[in-house]
DNA sequence: TACACTAATAACCAGTTAGTCATTAGTTTC
DNA sequence: GAAACTAATGACTAACTGGTTATTAGTGTA
């Protein structure tokens, strides 16, 4: 009865480095693992580059069952962003209603907090391969826009208002003043994710020096 | 005789409405029109997501003729940074050698001068595609590195450095101040080329007005 | 234990593309 | 004008990859 070698295996197969000798059902594990896996393959070799086995093969299961709980690399790319940074995006909103300090501690705070929360962790890495990829995948750029760009601007917008409104800041071209506030941010992902892994000599930015820098100058010259 | 039909489809093979009526020898052009296609290409889809027979196509030639030239597309992508990159920063290196004006001066006028012959230009499309694809293609990052970032850098440490020795600028961390007057710029690159042809709404930057800003806020706080 | 249900698999398909090479045909020389 | 030289071609290959599907095998139930 060879076949009877089933209940042994069960056990350690979950305890594969390599991989699991065996199949597992675990219906709602899956897609959290899916999406953990893609996530990281997103960000180390951008979307055009990550091949869908590999995403499977990180989690565990075959490139069918992949496709099975996503219907495209698309929609997995979305949910990925849903899930990674859309999250941080609405937490942000709902923080700078909460406080009501001046608006240019609240912009150092939003600043320090973005960095801590979301530009020093690994899902950055998607906004520097949607600034790669946008062009490529126009779909994926209009949800991009949608769910992240547009929110985003305006949470930045809505602090610097606030400034204006209270006398703190003198503005003139807000639209401008939002990308100003962008700019090394941006860049700061821009630079660490395509830069920092290929040349760790050149690529070296202290990031807190950098962002503590900037918000001196945007501040006080 | 049924192989004697081959000279008349050869006459109307001629008559494409896009132009080259047939096969033509002209080695010392070739690379030329190869390398200006290539440039069109590489900035529009990326490295990766540029066909060699697409480049071929637009350079009207055949696939093959593409590698008569250039022995991969690796080195295609080399031959087009010396050629549309490089030189601009050799032209700058060269000028700011000769100018005596005021630092300060010299680093608004550099920042003119790159964004009217770079950075408002085609060949910017690279300095974003590198930043895209850096981690994908270790081998052209290490050369893009030497061949453009090094330098790069080094041109706007000369600026600053003379600043400093002149009393002009109080920098405490000359390199930290070297990615400060980078982010800007290269943010602005990356966002013309990322979301500027996908979203002509939300792409819309005023690239003058925000260098400008940018400026006066190093400069004067 | 037998059955039904369905999660998971792996072989497969169709489309794509960097790079090669035998063949074709301009151009030059005598 | 014919031979020799070589620029140019395009059909071909080998490798790869997103997505499909018939089949396999866990799991809960009676």
């Amino acid at each position: 009865m060879p076949q009877r070698q089933a209940s042994q295996p069960k056990l350690f197969s979950a305890a594969q480095k390599t991989g699991s000798p065996k199949r597992e059902r675990r219906k709602d594990a899956r897609p959290g693992e899916l999406l953990a896996a893609a996530l990281d393959l997103f960000v180390e070799k951008g979307f055009a580059g990550t091949r869908a086995e590999a995403v499977a093969q990180r989690a565990g299961v075959s490139k069918g069952t992949l496709f099975l709980y996503f219907p495209s690399k698309e929609e997995l790319f979305k949910a990925v962003v849903r899930e990674y940074v859309g999250s941080h995006l609405r937490a942000g909103l709902e923080a700078i209603a909460v406080r009501q300090e001046p608006a240019a501690d609240l912009l150092a705070h939003c600043i320090g907090q973005w960095w801590q929360r979301y530009g020093a962790t690994k899902a950055s890495g998607i906004t520097k391969l949607m600034m790669s990829e946008a062009a490529n995948f126009p779909e994926l750029a209009a949800f991009y826009q949608q769910e992240v760009i547009l929110p985003g601007r305006a949470l930045i917008r809505g602090v610097l208002q606030r400034g204006v409104d209270a006398g703190e800041f003198v503005i003139e071209d807000i639209d401008n003043a939002v990308f100003i506030v962008m700019a090394p941010l941006m860049f700061l992902i821009m630079w660490r994710h395509a830069m920092g892994p290929s040349s760790p000599v050149t690529g070296q930015i202290d990031p807190a020096r950098f962002l503590q820098s900037q918000i001196g100058i945007l501040l006080h010259g």
